[in-house]
DNA sequence: GAAAAGATTACCT
DNA sequence: GGTAATCTTTTCC
């Protein structure tokens, strides 16, 4: 029973989509298949973040992130893909970490890995959720509050101390540092 | 047009 | 734990 994530349920409040999306499946199709990987961290950025690529407004990089809810936002940091999920116009949930599950050998512990597993790149940014090419779906209940743990994000030199950081606590392919 | 910074990772000691 | 690799986008002059 797992349930595709529509549309509409990334049209809500940024860090509550983040802290929800944990336990899902993100899925991929490709030349090689399906790929997939259950979420175990995910970050938010979210409006007046002066850590946001899109604080100060669309520019040719980010252009995706003012799509509708649900459209998948690809950027490249030194020689990465990283891929987000846009919540509402010039927000969105970073893809983090996941546990694998196919391939079942996979590493996608950290943002450029995950991206890497899936087979996400540029040539992604901007596709909406659904479109044949990648899905969420929900096929366990949510996370408990207890079991998620909140954390600085990683890498950031602005509003570094914001706690938009989610993890599944304990989790051993959340990436490092380990959030407490 | 030039320069700096970066939502990272791999490999070094 | 620290740092180099590496290259595109953004920003500033």
């Amino acid at each position: 029973m797992a349930t595709p994530l529509r549309p509409s349920f990334f049209d809500r409040p940024t860090p509550r989509v983040a802290r929800e999306l944990l336990g899902t499946q993100l899925r991929t199709w490709g030349p090689d298949g399906r790929r997939s990987v259950r979420l175990v961290e995910v970050e938010a950025y979210v409006a007046r973040d002066p850590a946001n690529h899109a604080d100060r407004g669309p520019t040719r990089r980010n252009r995706s992130m003012f799509g509708p809810p649900g459209t998948l936002y690809v950027y490249r940091i030194h020689r990465v893909a990283c891929a987000n999920v846009v919540t509402r116009p010039g927000q969105a949930v970073l893809f983090r970490a996941g546990a694998p599950i196919e391939p079942e050998r996979a590493n996608p512990s950290g943002p450029g890995r995950l991206s890497r597993v899936l087979g996400l790149g540029i040539a992604d940014d901007g596709r909406p959720i659904g479109d044949g090419r990648w899905e969420i779906v929900r096929d366990r209940p949510p996370e408990p509050a207890g079991r998620i743990a909140l954390g600085p994000r990683v890498g950031v030199s602005r509003a570094a101390e914001r706690p938009l950081r989610f993890a599944v606590r304990g989790d051993p392919w959340v990436s490092r540092p380990r959030p407490t």
